[in-house]
Order: C-alpha cells, then sequence, then structure tokens
DNA sequence: TATGAATGAGCATTCATTCAT
DNA sequence: GATGAATGAATGCTCATTCAT
C-alpha cells in the first residue's frame, strides 16, 4: 500500500497552486493561460488537470489559500498584541503587504469574478465574516484591558477597520506608494482606536 | 467645420458607451463580449468598431466616464456641503451607490486591469489624485471655517477617507448589505472627523 | 431589410452540411475533426460554428436530412408503383444505395450514436415509424389491387421488408457486394410477397 | 515452456477484455476511455497496456470474440435443430439477444469502424462468410431431410436469412421493441421458408 | 507484473477583429 | 455610415500512451 504518494500528491499539488498564484498575480487570472501556469514550473498542461478539474477550480483554491492566509496573519497579528495599537497595525501591515506584493490585483480579480460565481461569493463572504469576528474579539479584549471603552460598538469598529483596510490595498493599486500606504493605515487605526478610547472616568476606573 | 455629424456620432458613441457599462457591469469585462455589447442595443458588431477601435479602448473610455463621474458626485456633495459632515456623507453615499448598483465589481475589474494595462493605470492614478485633492480643498475649507482643526494634515485625512470609501465599496462585494454599508461609512466618516475638530481653545476663537 | 440574405444563409448552410455529410461518411463521425468539415470546402472552422451549434448538432442535422431524403425515396418508389414488386424492389435499391455509397457506415454510426444521445434516438425512432407507414400504405393499396391478400397483416410484412432492407445494406458493410445485395433484395421482396400473394380464390374473384 | 503464467495471463486478458466489452456496450467505443475500462474492474490503466497493444487492438479482439460467440450461438441453434424451423427461430433470437442486450450498439460501431480499419474490416467480412456457410449447411440438410426443395438456391436464402436477422437487430435500436422484434424474425423466417417448401411432388417421395 | 503520474498531440469551441457589400 | 459573414489565432480540456518505480 502506498503511502508515501499520498504525501507526494499534496506537494506537487501545491506546487501547481503555487505556480498558478504567482502566475495569475503577474499576468491576471483572466489573462493567463493553463499553459502559463504549467509551463512556469516546467510541467504538462496535463498535469495540471490532474489535480484541478478545470481552470475556476484552481482560481478557487486559489483564493482559499489566499484567505486562509490572510486569517492567520490577522490572528497572528492581532491575537497576541499588546494595546499599542499603532504599533501593532504597523507589524500587520508589513506581513500582510509582505505577502502579496503583486497579489492585491489577483484578490480584486478574485472579488469581481465573486459577484458572478457562486462559489467564490460564499467564500468570500465567508472569510468576511471571519475577519470581522478576529477583530471584534481583538476589540473585545481591548475593552477589557482598558484600553477601548465599553460603550464602543465592536462590531462597527471591526467593519470599519476592514473597509479602511481594503481601502487601502485599493489605494495602492491606484498609485498609492507603500510607505504612504503605511502611514494611513497606521494613523487610520490610530484615529479609530482614539474615537473609542475610554472617557476619563472608565481610564481612572481601569487596572 | 463639420457641426451636426459629429454630434451624431457623439450621440451614437455615448449610446454604444452606455451598454457597453451596463453589459460588462453584468457579465464581467473578461466574459462579456462585443456581441454582447452590440445585440444590447440592436447595432451591428461592425458598429462597435467604429466608434472604438478595440475592446480596451472600448473599457478604457468606460474607466474614463466611470470616474469622472465619481469625480462629479464628490464634488457636488463635498463643495457646497455645510458642516454636517454627517449629514453630507449619508448623502454622497447615496448618490455613489446609486450610481453603481452592479458597477462595483467593474470597477474592481478595472482597477485588476489597470496593474497591468498602462493606460488605465494611469488614468486611475490620476483619478485619485484628483479625487484626493476635491477632498483636501474641502478639508481645508472646513478649517477656514473652523469645524477641523488648522493642524490636521488634510492629504492624510483624505487618504483615510479614500480608504474608507473603497473599502466600504470592497465590503459590499464580500456580502456587507447595503444598509450596513451605509452605517459604517457614516459612522467611519463621523470617527474621522471627531479626531480632527477644532480643540475647544481652536474653537472659541473660531470666527 | 435583407430579404436574400436568409436565401442565402441557408444556403451556406446547405453547403456545410452536404460537406459534413461526405466528410464524416469518408472517415467517420468521430474521426473527422470540425476542421476537415470546414477545410473541404475552403472554410474556416468558424464558418462552421456559424451555422451550428456544436459537432453534435451538425451530425443531429446529418441523421435529419438522411432519414428524410431516405423517406422521399421510398415515397417515390413505392407510392406509385404497379404490382411488379420485384421490380419497384430494383428501382428503389438503385435511388437508395446510389445515395449511399459511403453513406451506409454514416447511418451506422447515427444509428449507434442514437442509443446514447436522446436527440438522435427519438428521431430515428420516428423516422422508423414514417417508413413503415409508407410501406403499409403500399401494402395496403395492393391489397385492394388483388395483388396482396386481405388477411396478410400489412405492419408485421412492413416490418419484415424493412429489417431485410436495413440487413442487406448491414451486409454490404461486412463484404457482401452491391450486385449481390441487390440481387438478394430483390429475391427477398419477391419471397416475402409470394407468401402474401392471394390465394386462388381471392384472385379469381379480384378486379 | 512456461505454462502456469500463460494460464494466469490468459484469464487476466480476459478479465480485461469483459470489463472493456461492457464498458464499450455501455458508453460507446469512442465516449469510454481506457481509464473506464481500467476503473471498472479496478486495475490500472497500465494493465490494460500490458494486454493489449492499444485501444484499437482491444477493440479489434473485441469483435473476435463477438464474432465467434455469435457463431458458436448460431452452430448450436442451427446445427443439431429439427425441421421445426420457427421454433428453431425462436430459441435462437432468445440466445443471441440475451448476449447482446446493449451490445447491438457496440456490433454496429464496430461495423462502422470496419469500414475504415482494414483489421475489423477483414475480420468482419470472414464472419459474414462463415455464418452464412453454417445456414447453408444447415440448409442443405434441411434439403436431405425434405424439409426444403431442393432446388433452392441455399446462398440466397441464407443471405436473405442474414439480412433478416440483422436487419431486425437494427429496428430495435430504431426503437422495435424485443417482443415485436422477436415476432417479427419467426415471422419473417417461417415465411421464407414456406417459399422454399418442397413442392407436393417433393414432399410425396421423400423419405 | 503492475502502477499511476506525466505527457503532449489533438480537438472543440470562442471571440475579437476585419472587410466586402 | 452600417452590416454581419467570415476569419483564425487562441485556449481550455481530453485522453491514448509511456515509463520510472
Amino acid at each position: 500500500m502506498p503511502r508515501v504518494v499520498p504525501q507526494y500528491k499534496q506537494e506537487a499539488k501545491e506546487r501547481i497552486l503555487n505556480a498558478a498564484i504567482k502566475v495569475f498575480a503577474e499576468k491576471g487570472y483572466h489573462h493567463a493561460t493553463m499553459d502559463d501556469v504549467a509551463g512556469s514550473i516546467g510541467v504538462s498542461k496535463g498535469a495540471v488537470y490532474l489535480y484541478f478539474r478545470n481552470k475556476e477550480e484552481l482560481f478557487d483554491e486559489i483564493c482559499k489559500v489566499g484567505t486562509r492566509s490572510l486569517e492567520e496573519i490577522l490572528n497572528s497579528s492581532f491575537e497576541g498584541s499588546s494595546g499599542d495599537v499603532r504599533k501593532t497595525a504597523a507589524l500587520y501591515f508589513e506581513e500582510m503587504v509582505g505577502e502579496m506584493p503583486q497579489g492585491i490585483a489577483l484578490w480584486l480579480e478574485g472579488l469581481a469574478e465573486a459577484s458572478r460565481s457562486g462559489t467564490v461569493r460564499k467564500l468570500l463572504s465567508e472569510s468576511y465574516a471571519k475577519y470581522t469576528e478576529v477583530l471584534v474579539q481583538f476589540l473585545n479584549r481591548l475593552k477589557r484591558e482598558g484600553v477601548v471603552r465599553k460603550s464602543a460598538d465592536s462590531e462597527s469598529v471591526a467593519g470599519i477597520l476592514m473597509a479602511l483596510h481594503d481601502g487601502i490595498l485599493m489605494g495602492m493599486l491606484q498609485g498609492l506608494d507603500r510607505t504612504e500606504a503605511k502611514r494611513l493605515w497606521v494613523e487610520g487605526v490610530g484615529s479609530v482606536f482614539q474615537t473609542i478610547a475610554p472617557s476619563r472616568a472608565e481610564k481612572s476606573s481601569g487596572s
């Protein structure tokens, strides 16, 4: 009984997946051909179809790993972070943008496609909910720690932070340079947290 | 100088352009065919090529009118607006989203495409600058009016507002419903302006 | 308003259809490519798709015209024929085989395909019924003319004649040469009619 | 001389062959893939190629066993049969159709293919001759037994019977239902034998 | 023997673009 | 100006066949 083979298949699949991510990111989903993907790692077109039913499924899986990795970054950045939100925001930015230098456009294509394809739509809508949840947890913790006022609406704040996040990525596609983007992000996050800082009364009663 | 014919040509061109906007928005730029565009207003495929060199140019012009109309909305909303920014934000939202119910995805496709095509890239980057400029002017006016503190960095605030704006549109593509989106937008704008409200000292010395 | 165009389109479609019949008959449906079909009359592959949605539809239409033309031959041969059935059978054979020198194999492929594809299956089953009907009418007329005994079961005889017919075509695919095939056909038809000849009693009472 | 291994190989080959017959009959020769064949009995694609050079050879061998088994049925049905030809015909029908419920279409594909491929063509033409021969022998025996008139042309009658046989199978593909097919076959055979029944003179002088 | 991952030629199908009318 | 038939390059996908293990 082969037991190493599944492992191998898994690796082969991931190799192709990563190649596809790179190629799609560079050329765009619609402009890249299956030949491009296969050729970029020196395998035949047929090999790609050995692991993915068709181009769309390949794209779906890319979206899946994309959202999953973003989720991880979010988690690792915010879950254990201290009260200095600006610092946390700055660290997150580095990781997140580092992850997608060329990838923002691909993510956009995913979103655009999502408004047509049921599969991706559902996927992205679930991810959105998950991202929000991570932030809500983060905010709630900050409330307990007295860094955020109790009366703040965690859901709304999370939504605003996410919008800020997405919007800054879009800004980068519209010419906003990386440094400026980072600055805006940190400042924006700071601004949001400033408005939900605890009142003096709350603060004094804190830890 | 010909005068009547150009007028006619102009109208024909616009008719096609509007048809293309609708069709591309519905099916997606890559999924829609030139036949779809032509057929949607009952003209021949050839007619489209009479006014647009090719599909890409058609798309470019769509992006142009798109950014132009958004600019107008921005202008009309913020230029003459009073100090109640939340109200202004709410009004703007209505107009802007009304303009693009299905169109957000199209706009995203434009952005994604822009990161590859020089033409659209330049176009969008210019628009981004223009939008920013409109907001900066708005903020400066508010400074003069004493609604915003003098020390606020108009460019940054404009950037943050734009990010918020873009991000909320993206949220809508990820499942955020329209009402919630509007709420986030208004709240976000409010939050931003709260942090740049004049200090008590400034306020009292105002007009 | 173009009015000649439909006429032209009809002609173009028929030109392609005839080309396809020839090519499919020569190479076989599955072995022939759309390129073969198009190339055989010097048009582009795209042109074929201008008139037929896909290869299968092209094949369906071939089956349609095939059965229709066979029906016509049946009609013209048997409808106005006199009492000399052997002569009628001989004439029919010439026309029918002349029509499908290479085409028998194609017809077989249609039948084989029919057992899988709903479209062709229905088509062929209807044709079969029509052929039977033509023969039944023919037999009934012969009854009235006193050439066939009144007690003969027209449906059965028609079925037997059809089987004989189909079987001889199949024989030709299995190596039976044309002359021998014709002889068998005429003799077989003669044999069948001999068994349903009127009894002496009937004969004498005939017109 | 290897003795055990060949035995094993032979069995393995037959297992694959039978699987192929079933799969080809169900899906059609062209629609079925080598994977389908291999998968249907849980062996690898490579295993199939261990026993058959390629798909075509596999098909050829299928045709071979097909004709061989039909020949056997013919033999067993007609060789030892008594003078009641209708009964013999009925028995034969059961065995023959039982053998090919789904298989008629496959047989047709073989014939259609045969008109292109030299191998199958020759094979089928030989089988046709063999079938004829069996029937001729049968008829000659009946002549000696006085059930068929001496003057009858055995070759012709055999040819007609074969055509009837093939034609009825084809009818079944065109919608003729099994019961009706059987009836036609028995009646057709009866009709043929009626015309070659010995004259009264012959009969009385018979054994 | 047996496997099944990999191959790559082959094919159906689409669609932007052209051009004769 | 306008048409729409025709083009043909491009591309997704299939599957018979091979071969290293």
